[in-house]
DNA sequence: AAACGTCACGAAATGGTTTTCTGCACCGTA
DNA sequence: TACGGTGCAGAAAACCATTTCGTGACGTTT
């Protein structure tokens, strides 16, 4: 491809063509003005709905149009217009549980109009984020979605050329847009249900306390209890880790110094899952003797468990659509700042009594 | 007129600003020749490395764009070149198991080089699927990856303007090129381990039968058996839903009949759950009594279960990669057509003895 | 008949970058 | 001194779609 392919002496078509003498080339918007018999302007006016066009003119150019099966190059529109009619959207944690529906909806909420997304892994590094981020600039995304990989404040991008939403993990900022789940909600939300229920014994099993989830979701249960006049059977959750093996851990310990329990609290759908498994062992039925709630209604853990869990749904979509459409306010120039929660969703299912 | 005005102080420069006066516009080269006081091409040369210029200049340019923070356009350069830098992903089940580590792969492939990734989620509609390629080609894409949502041959795109790769779901064609995963070897490879391991009266415990990996499965498994001089136990595969329920209820059938079993190979991580599930309410022992493998290497439900399950990893990410790889080739003008396959891995937990 | 309005279309500028070609100055050599 | 060579920089074309403005042609009004 180093010929240098003198310039067409005809000079009348002179587009580029292969050795065959094919016009293997996308045909553009020239090709289907000639092919009509009219100016681009016209072929331009024509495709794009303007007046000025008089309506046999217009049918022959649709025609043209359509017979090479033209389609206009965006990229030439953008440099144009200015607007890539792109957003970028920066994951952390693409293999892990919560990225993904984050990124449905704020794809789906994008893909309904015109705009596309250009996704990247930065895998948690910070490093490889800075990388992302200057070659998204560079393909001039209109825009930024930040999605963490967990619900912890991040530090912030400082100001950019191009709107930003943090997604999930909010940013430490508070002049940047942020939209988080309610995990505080989440968990009063998970203790009301079960003192709905009938419950009055309440624990928490619960994860690794390092996370804000963890210790958030206790808070919004403590709240519920308190507003109930109800206390935390032994006083405190229990923290650890967001496996099978330590709710099943936690679960036999529990259940030995506290046996009086009607009501287990968890953390996650995998935690709840340990839990279920060590109730069963113990021949304690659920959700008769003791209901089980879990969190994140993780589809393959929650619906098929025995019995099936009941549990929290973050509405990662929707705070995904969400963050799409404050990115989209944004780009239209209403910028917002802060803070916004999502709230979470209660999935009813057997292990609550109802 | 050889004196290179260093700034035009009539503000005859005429960039757009905002109503506060700022410069609020991102650099473009033409600002980084002016800062540095020399033309547009000698700017762009030296940015580029290009040769004939001076290395004092080089410096002056270099130093310049840094202070404006310059990076270029790369639309612009995509209009010049032809080609954008991007490829687009078409998924058909984002929300599902398998499009992910796939499109991780993908990501990874083109993220080390310097395309980006346009995703798109066609949720398994095909005049979805056809809005997005059309959106895609107008924004003239590079290339187009197309996950499908399960392993059985999906039709074909027919010829378009950029190469095709099909990942996960083969083209029904073969004039197109599909990267595959390993279904009868994976199954093969799951029946001599359990072989391996000692064990001769084999079940299977498997999912769908529409579904091509589960028959693929089974069949290759069946290979392995007869390559042993084994047959199966009750002589046929169960096959049900990918389901824990399944698992289960199979799993109790199946002992019931067949008590004399030492081995059940499951067609999916769920069902292996379930089937795990039963074999402890039993009282059979795993894997001393009976091994149990599964299939799809579900990190969440393999290494969690009781005892960790013994899986067949199917190398997603490594098929992601694959596609890209593939994709890059035909990009470059080395097209490939066929279906490959990519060979499973074996992931050895607690549930096979050694 | 002159002045004016409307309609349909085309020429040209625009956006930012790359690349080719041209031009200029300076050096060494015949 | 004249000529060829070399090193460096700039002018301009090219990519493609959109949009503004201008220009004819034709019809209507005074």
């Amino acid at each position: 491809m180093t010929e240098p392919a003198p310039a067409a002496p005809d000079g009348s078509s002179g587009r580029k063509t292969t050795s065959k003498g094919f016009p293997k080339h996308t045909p553009t918007l020239s090709d289907v003005a000639r092919l009509a018999g009219v100016s681009i302007a016209t072929a331009s006016k024509a495709l794009n709905g303007r007046a000025q066009v008089k309506a046999e003119t217009r049918a022959r150019v649709t025609a043209a149009a359509e017979q090479l099966s033209f389609s206009p190059n965006r990229l030439a529109r953008s440099l144009l217009s200015g607007r890539s009619g792109t957003v970028g959207l920066i994951t952390h944690d693409l293999e892990g549980r919560f990225s993904i529906p984050t990124l449905m909806g704020a794809e789906d909420a994008f893909g309904a109009g015109k705009v596309s997304v250009l996704l990247c892994d930065a895998r948690g590094d910070s490093i490889r984020e800075r990388y992302h981020i200057q070659a998204l600039l560079g393909r001039r995304v209109d825009g930024l979605i930040i999605v963490g990989a967990r619900p912890d404040p991040r530090r912030s991008l400082g100001p950019l050329p191009v709107p930003v939403v943090y997604a999930y993990a909010p940013s430490e900022s508070g002049s940047d847009i942020s939209l988080v789940c309610d995990n505080v909600g989440g968990g009063r939300m998970a203790a009301e249900h079960l003192i709905d229920c009938g419950r009055s014994r309440l624990a928490i099993i619960t994860g690794d306390p390092t996370y804000g989830a963890a210790t958030d979701r206790v808070a919004g249960a403590r709240q519920a209890l308190a507003d109930a006049g109800l206390e935390l059977v032994g006083g405190h959750a229990m923290f650890g880790a967001w496996t099978e093996e330590w709710g099943r851990g936690a679960a036999r310990t529990l259940l030995t110094k506290h046996p009086e329990i009607d009501a287990i609290l968890c953390g996650s759908d995998q935690i709840a899952r340990g839990v279920l498994d060590v109730l069963r062992e113990l021949d304690r039925r659920v959700p008769s003797d003791i209901a089980v709630i879990g969190h994140d209604n993780w589809e393959v853990l929650a619906a098929h468990a025995r019995p099936a869990l009941t549990s929290i749904d973050m509405n990662l979509e929707e705070l995904g659509r969400r963050a799409a459409a404050k990115l989209f306010e944004a780009m239209e120039g209403q910028p917002a700042r802060g803070v916004e929660t999502v709230p979470c969703r209660l999935v009813l299912r057997a292990s609550t009594a109802f």
